[in-house]
DNA sequence: ATCTGCTTTCAGTAATTACTGAAAGTTCAT
DNA sequence: ATGAACTTTCAGTAATTACTGAAAGCAGAT
């Protein structure tokens, strides 16, 4: 039985370390993502303490990556009575982890990039030139398309989760 | 009409910086998304002499980054007659664009992250503590959800820009 | 007012990632 | 074989990003 932790403890290694290296890619930090892995698949809320021993960092770090978490809407504090401590526990339901994540992400770096192409096309609205044409269009068809993903995702992400896989059995089908 | 050429510059200049800033938020590294809104925005080929004077960056950097671009099938080289010099010039069709990216992000990230949860998932399969059971159940829902997105992209990489839109308007409607 | 137990900040440092530039490699023409 | 015109590599360096740990801040208990 003891034997069945230890490979659980492994195992759940394993996936911290993945979420990491996924995380990175991602542009997300490492650690970041390896908190949000371990909290994840604890099945106690987790205090700073705990935190900084299961993944050997510093009190800042995990404080501050604890913090953008919370930011992300991907864990809560959670507050025991009798205790003052502050304990962290994330969202499990991946759907939701998804919509959270497609939300904050369309917030802090679609929208901004949204505006760029808006802008960079209208300064090319007039221009009489070819050059000045085709960057005008290729501005308009970024826009398009970015814009467009970008309300999917808004659609896909206010959905039901049984909505959208009844959504995507049609897709299949 | 100088006055135009100057203004397109300059709002090429934005786009290019802002292109960089959001692949860097996207785990791709800033160069390469600047070289890329640099030539998906550039009428003609550029070579890599081209690309090294507009960006102000090193031979060497310009080099590995084309070659990267190329990887990701989103440039490709021209060879012009009578020259010996390699030319660069990117995909711009934003649809295409998309699926590429779609592909290679699949192949290189996703794939990977999922053989991580199938080997996590049947490392637990037999357990019988509550903390094992519930571990492996998140691995599965992990799993399931990541294919699922996975296969999804696939599909939708893999269809014509007008089926898509099409698809994309039942969406709506 | 002071202490205790915790959270937050941040200057300094470490680790990582990206870039430079020069040298080596390649290819083709003569 | 030699050289010209390019491409490729890579050791060294710079820039960026992430982390540490100690100090400061804060709130409730005494």
């Amino acid at each position: 039985m003891s034997e069945e932790r230890v490979k659980l403890e492994e195992t759940r290694e394993e996936f911290v370390t993945q979420w990491g290296i996924m995380g990175a890619q991602w542009g997300i930090n490492r650690t970041m993502a390896q908190i949000h892995a371990l909290l994840m698949t604890s099945p106690n809320v987790m205090s700073t303490d705990e935190v900084m021993e299961a993944l050997e960092i510093s009190r800042g770090n995990a404080h501050t990556n604890l913090k953008d978490l919370v930011g992300w809407g991907l864990i809560r504090i959670v507050t025991k009575k009798g205790e003052r401590k502050e304990f962290f526990g994330a969202e499990k339901d991946v759907w939701e982890i998804f919509r959270r994540v497609a939300r904050e992400r369309k917030r802090r770096e679609i929208d901004p990039a949204l505006e760029t192409l808006r802008s960079c096309k209208s300064a090319t609205e007039e221009m009489k030139s070819v050059e000045g044409k085709a960057f005008h269009e290729q501005m308009g068809q970024l826009e398009d398309f970015v814009s467009f993903a970008s309300k999917m995702g808004d659609r896909v992400a206010s959905m039901q989760h049984g909505k959208a896989i009844k959504l995507a059995m049609k897709f299949f089908g």
